[in-house]
DNA sequence: GGTGAGCTCATCCATTCGGATGATCCGGGA
DNA sequence: TCCCGGATCATCCGAATGGATGAGCTCACC
C-alpha cells in the first residue's frame, strides 16, 4: 500500500520535479498538485492524501504556515511536510507550531525526500539535522513575541525609515515610535536599528 | 533538428523538474545536467550544448554570473539562459553583462521556458516583460560601482555593526569608515545607514 | 613626470538615535 | 471591580551618526 501525496508549490517546474522524483518510487503515489494554499486545502478535502508536500512560499494568497494550519484542521488530517529553500527561524517554528510533521530543505537528495514522506506518513517528525538543533534551541529559548504594532514599526525600520518618517507613516508621534523601538530592541536583544533589522531578517520576522 | 540543452542547478528537484518539462517537448533535447558552475563548464566543453539553462544561485563554488562568463568564453560559446527565483538588479545586469542571452523567473509556465530556449538558441534576447524595462532603465541609469572596500564596509553595515566595530574589523580608524560610508551614501543616493542597507539589498549588492 | 582613483585620516558641527523614566488611556481577564 | 499589557506621549541627556571639507599616500596609467 503506497503513500498518497499531494504536491503544493507555486512553481510549475518544482512541481514537475517533485512529481518526477516521486513517480519514480513505488512507495508513494502522487494524487494531485496545487499551486496555491487555497487550492491545496480544497484538493486535500476531496483527495484525502496521506501526506501533503508543501512549499512555504506560495506567491499570492495564504502562505505555507496558514496552509499547514488549515490542512491539519481537516478530518482526517494529512501529515504536512514542509519543503522549502530557506530556513528562517520564525518560519520553521511557525510551521511546527501549525502542526507540520517536519521540514526539509529543497536542496536535499531525492532519496531524502522520499524517506521524509515515508516517515511523515508514519507520524514521525522529520527534520534535517541542522534544523533539529535549532528547533530545540528555539523551544528552550522561545522567540520573543512582537506585537502587531511593533512588527509594523519593524517593517518601516527595515526599509530605512527614520523615526520621524515612521511616526508620520503610522500617524503617531516620534516619542511613540521611540517607545516601540525600545521594546523591539529589548525583545530582540540588540542596541541599534541596524542590528534590529539584521535580527529581524535572521528570525524571519519580516 | 532539436536544440540541445545543458541544465545547471544545484537543486536535484529543480533539475528533475526542468528535465521533465523539456523532455516533454520534441524541440529540445537535454544532453546533460550539472549541479555546480565548475561542472557546467566542464560538461559544456565536451557536450557543446546549444543552450545552457543556468540557475543564478549555485550553492558552493562559482555563481551563475561567473559561470555565464566562463561559458561564453568557450568556443563555440553556448547561449546562456539564466533561470532563477529572484530578480535583483545587480544580478540581472551582471548576468547580461557577462553575456547571458536572457533571464527568466522560475515561476513562469513551462511553455515560456521552452519558448525562451528556442529564442536563445536563435541568438535572440530573452527577458520577462517586467525585467526588460528594468534592464533598459539600468542602462540609462547605470548602477553606481562600489569599490571593494566599500562593499566590505557595506557588509558589516548590513550586519548591524556600528562605525567603531566596522573600524576595528577592518583595521582602520573610525574616520576612514565614515569616509567610506559617505561615499556609499552618495553612490546609493541615500542619507542613512538603514536606507543604505535597504538599497544594497534591493540592488543585490550584498 | 603628471594625473586620477582609491584608501586613509582628521576636525567641526548639527541632527538623530538610544536609554532611562514616568505618565495617561483603554480593553480584557482574574 | 481591579489589575495588566499594549499603545500612546513626554522630557532629559549622552552617544552615535551624517555632512562638509581638506589632505597625504600609493598605485596604475598615460
Amino acid at each position: 500500500m503506497s503513500v498518497t501525496v499531494l504536491i503544493v508549490d507555486d512553481h510549475p517546474v518544482v512541481r514537475s520535479g517533485l512529481r518526477a522524483v516521486l513517480d519514480a518510487d513505488a512507495g508513494v503515489q502522487v494524487i494531485g498538485e496545487a499551486a496555491t494554499g487555497e487550492e491545496a486545502v480544497t484538493l486535500a478535502t476531496h483527495l484525502r492524501p496521506d501526506v501533503v508536500l508543501c512549499d512555504l512560499r506560495l506567491g499570492a494568497g495564504i502562505d505555507g504556515i496558514q496552509t499547514t494550519a488549515a490542512l491539519r484542521a481537516l478530518e482526517p488530517a494529512p501529515a504536512v511536510l514542509i519543503l522549502t529553500t530557506f530556513d528562517r527561524d520564525a518560519e520553521v517554528l511557525g510551521a511546527i507550531e501549525a502542526g507540520a510533521a517536519g521540514y526539509l530543505l529543497k536542496d536535499v537528495a531525492p532519496s531524502a525526500i522520499l524517506a521524509g514522506i515515508q516517515r511523515a506518513a508514519r507520524g514521525d517528525t522529520v527534520l534535517t539535522p541542522e534544523l533539529a538543533s535549532r528547533v530545540l534551541k528555539g523551544l528552550r529559548d522561545p522567540l520573543p513575541k512582537l506585537t502587531e504594532r511593533e512588527i509594523e514599526v519593524l517593517r518601516h525600520l527595515a526599509e530605512g525609515a527614520a523615526n520621524k518618517e515612521i511616526a508620520r507613516a503610522l500617524y503617531v508621534t516620534e516619542a511613540t515610535v521611540k517607545s516601540h523601538l525600545a521594546h523591539i530592541f529589548t525583545k530582540l536583544g540588540v542596541d541599534s536599528r541596524s542590528r534590529a533589522i539584521h535580527q529581524a531578517r535572521e528570525r524571519g520576522l519580516i
